[in-house]
DNA sequence: TCCTGATATTTGTCTCTGCAATATTTGTCC
DNA sequence: GGACAAATATTGCAGAGACAAATATCAGGA
């Protein structure tokens, strides 16, 4: 009882440790990427969804699920990436309950900059901390976890 | 340049991982925390720091830093903890303008129940996605991140 | 075809949080 | 001792996001 007790103890202080990096990088970053775009690192997720999707466009229901926003959450954002026109709305003709995000040339010419400026912020940020081999490590790890949460949050897997 | 930008993409990538996991470890917990015990993740966390102090007690700047939030924003929180009749304010009899968030008598008896479950909980959650090993590999290069982030962030440190 | 249930998105409303400004107290320098 | 800068906590205000309800559309069966 005691062993597992101090175990069930370690993890919730990894948790923690997990929560406390994600939100004090998120304190680190959010003012840099702001001065340098323009963008929130919300904003910025969702834009680099896009950015990376071939065609530029995403249907609204697979964004939300990308970034960790609900869907109202991501009408929201679009809306204000929409306001500042970098990205659009366009509907989808096969479904016509159903709307593509799509980056605009705008968004497309700001995530041109934001990116390779935000990457070498992340490298100022987070040089020396990790070794190279120790970061392949961590996002091994991450993922593993990353996938699982998904698994679990959506129950559309086929077996497990 | 081109290996360089791929180096940086992996690290946007793994920065990635890390938010896309806390939140999605943060979407699955909030509600069993809630349904358990009526709390809310932050209010969780809140909550824990002063259950592990000595003396149930700590200064509203000192728990505004572990607990990454801006003191107003931990103002509020402990507001509501306050008026739920979980945590009580004192004032601090050496500096004035300070004040002590202190765990109530029901705080610590709704704590002494939620912290097990929660642990519980996290156990069903993240039981057989990684090793313990690897867990503790986790935490480990968890902890150096956390660590650097705080020192970036209060440039209090004494060489570094 | 028409009805029913499911799906995609949006909107109303509420809570939480951060930033900037404020009040109070402390400590220091002259 | 008095003034001025720094520190502690709180408040006004505004933005962002979640949940639930509403809207529009789709898919399948009677």
């Amino acid at each position: 009882m005691t062993a597992e007790q101090a175990w069930g103890d370690e993890r919730l202080t990894t948790v923690g440790l997990l929560f406390e990096s994600t939100t004090g990088l998120g304190r680190i970053f959010e003012p840099q990427l702001s001065a340098d775009s323009g963008l929130s690192h919300q904003s910025f997720d969702v834009l680099v969804r896009l950015a990376r999707t071939p065609g530029y466009r995403l249907r609204m229901s697979e964004l939300a699920s990308q970034t960790s926003l609900t869907p109202s959450g991501l009408t929201r954002s679009v809306d204000r990436l929409e306001e500042s026109g970098m990205v659009s709305r366009e509907s989808c003709p096969d479904d016509r309950r159903g709307a593509f995000a799509v980056l605009s040339e705008r968004g497309r010419a700001v995530m041109d900059e934001a990116i390779p400026l935000h990457i070498a912020h992340i490298g100022e940020v987070l040089n020396g901390v990790l070794t190279p081999s120790e970061e392949r490590t961590l996002s091994s790890l991450l993922r593993k976890i990353r996938d699982h949460v998904h698994t679990v949050e959506q129950p559309g897997g086929l077996g497990d």
